[in-house]
DNA sequence: TCACATTTAATTGTTCGCAATTGAATGTGC
DNA sequence: GCACATTCAATTGCGAACAATTAAATGTGA
């Protein structure tokens, strides 16, 4: 009896593969983020720096790195568009030199006010309740920290 | 009576976004599998499209493309370095001009069979039951299909 | 103090990811 | 048959993402 599949391949169909999921999930976000941050003059990654920033402002690189799970040849450079864009300034600090600490301007300030309705409007193209996308996040949070958890080894 | 975070800020803060769950899950994924797919001479999204093909062979870049949602300038430079690799061969149709066909080389048949280590590796490094995982790609893959249902507006 | 390791950012090179454009092949309406 | 739009891949340019290396500053132990 012929088969189209054999099931001995079903770990390998593309579907069954929830890093896909994750992959094309990320994508999709992306796609629906594009338009709104447009308005910002943001990409999607520099957003989550500002994220990071508009909670704690004149933190090392380190610490956006560490945050957002990035390193300093993703940041310097994202970092030096974002200053290009006067929306950040980088300083070496004084206390100690290897550090660059990233500060917000008035218009990096600014700008938090005009993001505020990016979130809304996520929210509605997810057509999702506030407690399902909650509980979704946490799931994936929680994989995600299993994953990493075993690169540190 | 101070406060560190002003409620008003919280859809802002990078804990409480999905997508940054989603985007900081991928990265993950993707340094767990960079080792593993390392053996086999792939990237993650290389490692995609042979997923693809091994399931259906002689296909054009368009299907390859609809499937991972990605298009022809993000597949053309990859399809182009897998058949550097003697993975695939790349032949214009000759039904239709237009459309350029993937095929498996003989090496890319055999690489499935190396290749089939791949998911248990990662469902190991998961530290979590397949039935949990399951549920989670089909959450996953069903707000996905959402946010591409928006952008299709 | 001085050799040595560690920390931190920057740099270089390769690979994605996508928008926008190009150009060839195909389909269509008249 | 012929103008026209459509489809498909390729190309270009820009912005991530990361490995590997470099270089400067700092910390540590003898």
């Amino acid at each position: 009896m012929p088969r189209k599949h054999s099931a001995a391949d079903a770990p390998l169909r593309l579907d069954n593969q929830i890093c896909f999921a994750v992959y094309s999930a990320a994508h999709a976000f992306n796609r629906v983020y594009k338009p709104l941050l447009d308005r910002l003059g943001l990409t999607y990654p520099q957003y989550l720096v500002m994220l990071v920033l508009w909670e704690r402002d004149d933190v090392p690189v380190k610490d956006i790195g560490e945050k957002l799970f990035l390193d300093s040849g993703t940041l310097t450079p994202l970092l030096k568009r974002l200053e290009a864009a006067h929306l950040v300034k980088r300083t070496r600090s004084s206390e100690d030199e290897r550090q660059v600490l990233i500060a917000l301007t008035p218009q990096g300030h600014a700008l938090k006010d005009k993001a505020r309705a990016v979130p809304q409007s996520i929210l509605a193209a997810s057509d999702c309740s506030v407690s399902e996308l909650v509980a979704m996040k946490d799931e994936i949070v929680g994989l995600r920290d299993r994953l990493n958890a075993v690169i540190g080894e």
